[in-house]
DNA sequence: TTTTACTATATTGTCGACAATATTGTTGAG
DNA sequence: CTCAACAATATTGTCGACAATATAGTAAAA
């Protein structure tokens, strides 16, 4: 149950994702050249796969591309960031909405079970809670929405984008807590199937969580 | 100042371009088909080409692809409309609140001048203002909201689709001079730097907008 | 007749080579 | 020495052919 699972197929299946990752994870340094030749022999496979993946790439706003010049892994702004965070906080406030009115009731037992689980990691002072638990959390109320529009959208695009400068901005930071409180509210929300004040506090929340990495870019940059 | 205006560079631009117009104004049929061979030889190019806008389509939308099966043109559904209506109305509801954030006096100045003529079509009852008018007002207001990441979202993705629901139903109907007084009252907040009223006014416009397709849906379809 | 296994065919996936365009390096004029 | 034009090189764009997979058709067995 998470969005960085996908069983690939194809050999272009599995170079996309292959680059995708090294991109998002550092390994493809931000704003450096993406050569065809350099990456076909670095993974093992012909141009044309690689091309393919970097047309894909392109789509997932990772790398940017001209015509008959070539593609740069994207370069990682302050003002990239506030506007990725602006395209989610409008996203992930409808599949908050949507949530609240299409999920079943299983689901929404579900929901309130892995925010248990988390509450427990959590109180134990597992950092865990902070990268993968947060993922899950956003994913399942995502999934919830039943919208295959926005999961596309947001596991496709955003979601790796987002990673990519939370990765690269060496993300761990406190808000673990603080981001718990905001979760449960969510959830209650949903449960009461109140779609206009899920909506609300997950626009919130995502505000706030903006807030905390904008800083954290501005101490580490300036 | 049209979102269906690109200047193709390569073959392959100009061959996803092509196709992409096939199937929004169905010449392509949706649910059809599309191999590989046959689009190679109906367009002129070989099909490596073919296959690059194949997979650009895919992205878009217009297309659903299954490995080592093909991809076929999207079939509209009443549920595929009702959440590609979800998404618009997230992401031009906060396309209208940055605009009202961001855009200088300048382009406020030419937002009010497109509505001025608008109006006069309108008052002619020239029908020009459904369509093309239309396309342009909301158009205007996403370049307005100078979030790069918003803007290449709806132009390259979900415009199009709008415009393939509206071609393929045959919508040409009322709602021109309804929709003119929601345009004037959007404008009025973007230019009194209300984003929240701005958001708000267009998250009910696309609302109205949408109910106003189903209706003609379901006469169209039962 | 139905079903299953297999064969033949068609379609997509992958590859290496050639063509077109951009970049770099060099040479010559001023 | 500087700059411009040109040549050499490298990179991307495009193509046709082969490989792998799925589909359709056929024949044999129950």
């Amino acid at each position: 149950m998470s969005p960085f699972t996908e069983a690939p197929i194809t050999a272009s299946d599995k170079t996309f994702i292959a680059i995708r990752s090294d991109i998002v994870e550092g390994v493809l340094a931000a704003g450096s050249k993406l050569s065809e030749v350099e990456l076909s022999t670095m993974y093992g496979v012909s141009r044309a796969i690689v091309r393919e993946a970097i047309n894909r790439l392109e789509n997932a706003s990772l790398v940017e591309r001209k015509p008959n010049i070539g593609a740069k892994v994207v370069t990682l702004t302050h003002q990239g960031l506030v506007q990725l965070y602006q395209v989610r906080e409008a996203l992930e406030g409808m599949a908050a909405r949507l949530a609240a009115q299409n999920m079943s009731d299983e689901e929404i037992s579900q929901l309130n079970g892995l925010l248990a689980t988390h509450f427990e990691e959590v109180k134990d002072g597992e950092s865990y809670y902070q990268e993968a638990g947060d993922v899950d959390f956003h994913y399942r109320i995502l999934l919830g929405s039943h919208n295959q529009q926005l999961i596309s959208m947001l596991s496709n695009n955003i979601y790796h984008l987002v990673r990519m400068y939370r990765v690269q901005l060496g993300m761990a930071g406190p808000r673990v807590t603080t981001a718990f409180v905001e979760h449960k509210s969510i959830v209650q929300a949903i449960s009461n199937r109140d779609g206009e004040l899920a909506e609300l506090l997950m626009r919130r929340h995502i505000l706030y969580s903006k807030n905390n990495i904008e800083t954290k870019l501005r101490t580490v940059h300036e």
